[in-house]
DNA sequence: CCTACCGATCGGTAGG
DNA sequence: CCTACCGATCGGTAGG
C-alpha cells in the first residue's frame, strides 16, 4: 500500500505530467526539513514552500504530515537496508565486510543529503503507533543483515557475542555518529568506519 | 546563574511561602513531558496543568519555554556529572570503576523518573545558540571524567585508544540504550551494564 | 499565581 | 495544484 493510485489530474487535454516526482520532491524536502528542524518544528507550509508549493497542495500528495513523516522514514528504511545488504554481499574476509557494512551504515546517515535514516533514527515518538507496525516490518529485515554479520564473525572467533544486546550496542555506537560528526572535520567517514570496526572487533591481530 | 533571585510576592503579610518546590516541581515535570512528547509536542498548558497550575503561570517561575528546557538540560547534565564522579572515586580495579560509571550513566537514563538526562541527549536542537553555550561548558567537566577513565583502561592496556572518537563510541552504544531498554523486560540495568563493560574492553581475560 | 486575553500560526479542507 | 479559509491551539502578557 506504498504509492496511493495516482489519478489524472486535469482530466483533459494532452499534456504530459511529469508527475510523480512531486511526491519524491515533497519527500526529498520533507527529510530535509524533519532532521534539520524535527518534525514538529517543521510546518507543512515549509515543506511545500521548499518545492515550489502553496500551504494546501502537499495534501493532494498526502493525506496527513504523519503520512508524509512515514514516507521519509520508509525511503530510509529501505535505503540502508539495500545498501547494507549489498554491503554484507561483498566478498573477502569477515572483517572485510563488517568494515563495508559500517562504511554503508555511516554513509547513509552522514552523506550530504542523507536526510531519511536519520529522521528515522529520531523521530519515532511523532509516528502514530498503528503506522510503526509497518516501519517495524522493514526494520526486522534490515536487523537480520546484521545478525548474520555478528553471528558469522562469532564464528570466526572476531566476536564475543552476537546476540541482540551485542547489536544494539553496535548500532548505538554507529548512529551516535550522527550527533557528533561535521562534514570536513578532522575524520573522513571512512576514517571513522575504520576506526568503528577496531572499536567493535577486540583486537584485530593479536600475536599470540 | 542558576536560580534567578525570588522576590517576596505579595510583599505583604507574614505569609511563608514554600516558595522554591515550586520551580522545581515545573522543571520536573517539563522533563517528564519532554521526555515522553519531545520538547515541541509539549504545551507549556501541559506543563502547568501537571503540577496544578493555570496555563500562565508557569511564566512567573520562567520567562520563556526555553528557559524551562534549558533548566531541565542543566539538571540532567549536573545529576550525571556528579553520578559519575561518584563512580570514578570508587576503589577497585579500572575494570571494577569503568563498570561503575557504566551503570552510573545507565542509571541515569535508565531509572525511574530519569527524564533529564534523555531530554539532554535528544533536544539540542530545541535550545536556542547562546543557551548551548551554557550547557557544554558544563558538559566539558563531565567529558573530562570519561577522558580520564578511557586514559587510565589504555594504560592497564585493556583499551586500544583513549581519545574522543573511542569516547564517542562508548557513549554512542549507551546512551543508545535509551532507545531500545524497557523497564522490567529481560535484561536489568545491571546486566546491561556489565554486558557494555564486555563490549567496551576486548576480552576482559584471554589466556595467553 | 489566576483571569482574561491577544496575535500568530498551524494542519487541514472545500471548491474549483 | 491554487485560492481562500476555518477552527483550534499555542506561547506569552497585562493587570491584578
Amino acid at each position: 500500500m506504498a504509492g496511493s493510485t495516482r489519478s489524472t489530474v486535469g482530466g483533459r487535454g494532452a499534456e504530459i505530467q511529469e508527475d510523480g516526482n512531486r511526491r519524491a520532491d515533497l519527500i526529498r524536502a520533507a527529510g530535509h526539513l524533519f532532521r534539520e528542524k524535527g518534525y514538529e518544528a517543521t510546518t507543512i507550509r515549509d515543506i511545500a514552500h521548499a518545492v515550489g508549493m502553496r500551504s494546501g497542495s502537499p495534501f493532494y500528495h498526502f493525506r496527513s504530515k504523519q503520512e508524509m513523516l512515514k514516507a521519509v522514514m520508509l525511503e530510509g528504511l529501505e535505503q540502508v537496508r539495500r545498501a547494507l545488504a549489498d554491503a554484507a554481499a561483498h566478498e573477502g574476509s569477515p572483517q572485510d565486510r563488517l568494515r563495508a557494512m559500517v562504511r554503508a551504515h555511516l554513509a547513509t546517515i552522514l552523506e550530504p543529503g542523507a536526510d531519511f535514516v536519520p529522521v528515522l533514527l529520531y523521530e519515532w515518538r511523532a509516528l502514530p503507533e498503528d503506522m510503526r507496525a509497518e516501519i517495524i516490518a522493514v526494520k526486522e529485515r534490515y536487523e537480520e543483515i546484521w545478525d548474520g554479520m555478528l553471528r558469522e564473525l562469532k564464528q570466526a572467533g572476531l566476536l564475543q557475542d552476537d546476540d541482540n544486546v551485542t547489536r544494539l550496542f553496535v548500532l548505538g555506537a554507529l548512529n551516535w555518529v550522527v550527533q557528533w560528526y561535521r562534514r570536513g572535520e578532522r575524520y573522513s567517514v571512512d576514517e571513522i568506519a575504520a576506526r568503528a570496526v577496531q572499536f567493535i572487533l577486540p583486537q584485530p591481530a593479536v600475536p599470540r
